[in-house]
DNA sequence: CGAGTGATTGATCTTTCTCAACCCAGGTGG
DNA sequence: CCACCTGGGTTGAGAAAGATCAATCACTCG
């Protein structure tokens, strides 16, 4: 557990970023706020399902996962977190996690205090209304991954959720086509209710097609049209900054 | 579209108690909100993916489904609407739905505007909060949702639903064992992503094995324990209070 | 150098889908 | 009252998508 605890001045300045629409009257106030930067090595549980939870995570940068399990193991990826995402909003009642967050790679993490940030959006109302709509923009995402999981064919689930990935890092690809992806073929076929096997046969597929090619550092997208037509991707608008996210460490 | 107009003097109470939490004064400032009660004829589309809606709605009887769909005829259904469940919270930046809504009986609806009720949050925290807390526990339902979609048999998937839907109104059940059920094997399988057919042949199943039974006016589960332990289904803790759900019409 | 992780490929097996019937209850027009 | 129609449920047979099992390969890390 790689962790190294550091002061940060400016982790609110990035959470203000991380939310849509904060007037800089509230954007001071995010700055004010106690925050605490941490680097967290790979492969390590953040939080876990159904357990107290209080802190509200804004990922500087690094990937995690979200997860349900089932009893036996099998397990199911629900989402993954990227630079510039938040975790921990989604606490119930009595504020437990409502899924498991893993990280895939070394991530650098600011941690506030959820009891603050919902304090500080009583006294402000654009951050109440920009947590909203943050949550909004998890939900939809979600609802993607439905659609994928219950309606699309294998070769399709794979598109689609590259493309996912690839829209929501658009804008930091340099090039327009490649950006960061430090998935592995295995992780994939969790996320699309696939074995890995046929995950990697569709992968050799779309590589023979010359529609996209990937690896372990970065995925390329060769045809973002024909890719969005074979799987009837619209890209979400979200109108939040993502962070830049440099080649996978 | 059947629809009469009625002017009606508690549905902000309703209101106060399908959200969680909210305080005595909270309480009556959602009882000012003006409404409209409307009555909706089955299979009425309420919302439409990526159309402008500025409207909460509360369901007072009746049941609606939420769908996405994909530019063939294939349609998937993220998700149901309840009596006693709010529709209309999950509107985007530019205040537009992200899913369908489609009634699939006769339903009464109390509409509320969603800016009214967003302002009134700012006012009262309890609101906030509450508003929060109710998208949390519909973000835990999407994510059951996919836990079934991506990982599950189309057994358990089938059982596991049901017993979603038999949880959500298991305080209305009189005799613990009974509850309203309007939902066409067609629409199952549009929920679990399986064919017409195939739902069938589950269902088949569970009635041979005395599982469970049902029509298109009610669900009966004969043994919970057994389902539980198949399907791995959890109850979530949910502590809004369901409407009473009589006989679907 | 050996161990471990991840990718790739082939062969076979299982689940689920599709197609095609048929039945039944409820509603409708004559 | 009845013939007819329609929407939903049920069943069988064959086809297709995807899983499983098993082996090999490439790469990295101690």
């Amino acid at each position: 557990m790689n962790i190294r605890t550091v002061l940060s001045e400016n982790a609110g300045a990035r959470l203000a970023r991380a939310v849509p629409e904060v007037s800089p009257i509230e954007k001071s106030a995010l700055m004010n706020l106690p925050s605490i930067n941490r680097f967290v090595g790979r492969n390590t549980a953040i939080a876990h399902e159904a357990q107290p939870q209080d802190k509200l995570r804004l990922f500087i940068s690094g990937w995690a996962l979200k997860s349900v399990g089932l009893t036996d193991d099998r397990r199911q990826i629900v989402g993954f977190v990227l630079p510039g995402n938040l975790e921990g909003l989604h606490t119930d009642f009595r504020q437990a996690s409502v899924t498991n967050v893993v990280t895939l790679t070394r991530c650098e993490i600011a941690e506030f205090s959820l009891a603050d940030i919902l304090q500080l959006a009583q006294t402000y109302p654009g951050i109440g209304a920009a947590l909203r709509k943050y949550m909004v923009g998890e939900a939809t995402v979600l609802g993607d991954q439905v659609l994928r999981l219950g309606r699309m064919t294998a070769y399709e689930r794979v598109i689609h959720l590259l493309l996912e990935i690839f829209s929501r890092q658009a804008p930091c690809a340099p090039d327009g086509t490649t950006v960061s992806f430090p998935l592995t073929q295995s992780i994939l076929a969790d996320a699309l209710g696939l074995s890995v096997v046929h995950v990697n046969r569709q992968i050799m597929r779309l590589r023979q097609e010359r529609l996209l090619d990937l690896d372990r550092k970065s995925l390329c997208i060769y045809n973002f049209q024909r890719l969005q037509q074979i799987s009837g991707h619209r890209p979400r608008l979200v109108e939040t900054a993502p962070f830049y996210v440099g080649a996978a460490e």
